[in-house]
DNA sequence: AAGCATTCCAACCGCCCATCA
DNA sequence: TTGATGGGCGGTTGGAATGCT
């Protein structure tokens, strides 16, 4: 049986977005608002599929994005996001304001992993690449199917990831919130808000509850 | 200057999940 | 309960840009 296309695939165009395009869809979603992408294309009288227009609007269109280079702090986020959720792109970019998850996931590729590789750290398990006798790298996970020890460990914790703002916890009025260095393990850095000691490791919980 | 290799990133593809009739 | 539909996600591709020989 099969799904049916999201689209008259013969009747779209595809490849790169011309100038003319892009103002209609953007003129279109200033008029309406985003709704039901399928029939978006014809109302907005584009040629195009739905899941092109919805991709090409909130990857690159969309007002609220931010563009330009990554900071070092968000190069540091990113890699402390994808140590806890792994390629879970869309919820790093939850955490991340103005970046979308295919920027994410083409900047971790191109950028990141080879910076991790660089510095002897397995982009998959965050931990130090191993080389057995035969000089053949092996992955952290030992075998590629086995679960992100991280994911196993969160499984095991019943922890559970929001996205948006950080929620008020029960245990915040008891405890003290960690900074957003610490958070990403610098808490020796000059610019730490809470005052934690290197002897207090950050965990996973605190991560996710860190003041942004 | 030319040809080839590498990098980068916009866009597409196919699958999964939630919803609805 | 089941199939159709739409939206969302992660993986992959392909072409332009850049670097190297």
């Amino acid at each position: 049986m099969g799904r049916s296309p999201c689209c008259e695939k013969a009747h779209t165009n595809k490849g790169t977005w011309t100038r003319e395009e892009d103002e209609r869809l953007i003129a279109y979603i200033q008029a309406h608002g985003e709704g039901c992408w399928r029939s978006l294309p014809k109302a907005a009288g584009l040629l195009r599929c739905g899941k092109s227009c919805r991709l090409r609007w909130i990857n690159y269109l969309r007002p609220d994005l931010k563009r330009g280079n990554f900071t070092r702090e968000e190069d540091e986020l990113i890699i402390k996001l994808h140590s806890i959720l792994g390629n879970r792109w869309s919820l790093i970019a939850a955490r991340l304001p103005g970046r979308t998850d295919n920027e994410i996931k083409n900047y971790w590729n191109s950028h990141i992993k080879r910076k991790l590789l660089s510095k002897g750290i397995d982009p998959f398990t965050h931990g130090p690449i191993i080389i057995d006798s035969d000089k053949k790298i092996i992955d952290g996970f030992g075998c590629k199917f086995q679960k992100n020890p991280v994911e196993k460990n969160l499984t095991e914790l019943n922890l559970e990831l929001s996205i948006g703002p950080p929620s008020q916890h029960p245990l915040e009025s008891k405890e003290k919130k960690v900074c957003f260095y610490c958070s990403l393990g610098l808490e020796n850095s000059k610019d730490c808000r809470c005052g934690r000691s290197r002897s207090s490791s950050s965990t996973t919980a605190d991560f996710l509850r860190m003041e942004l």
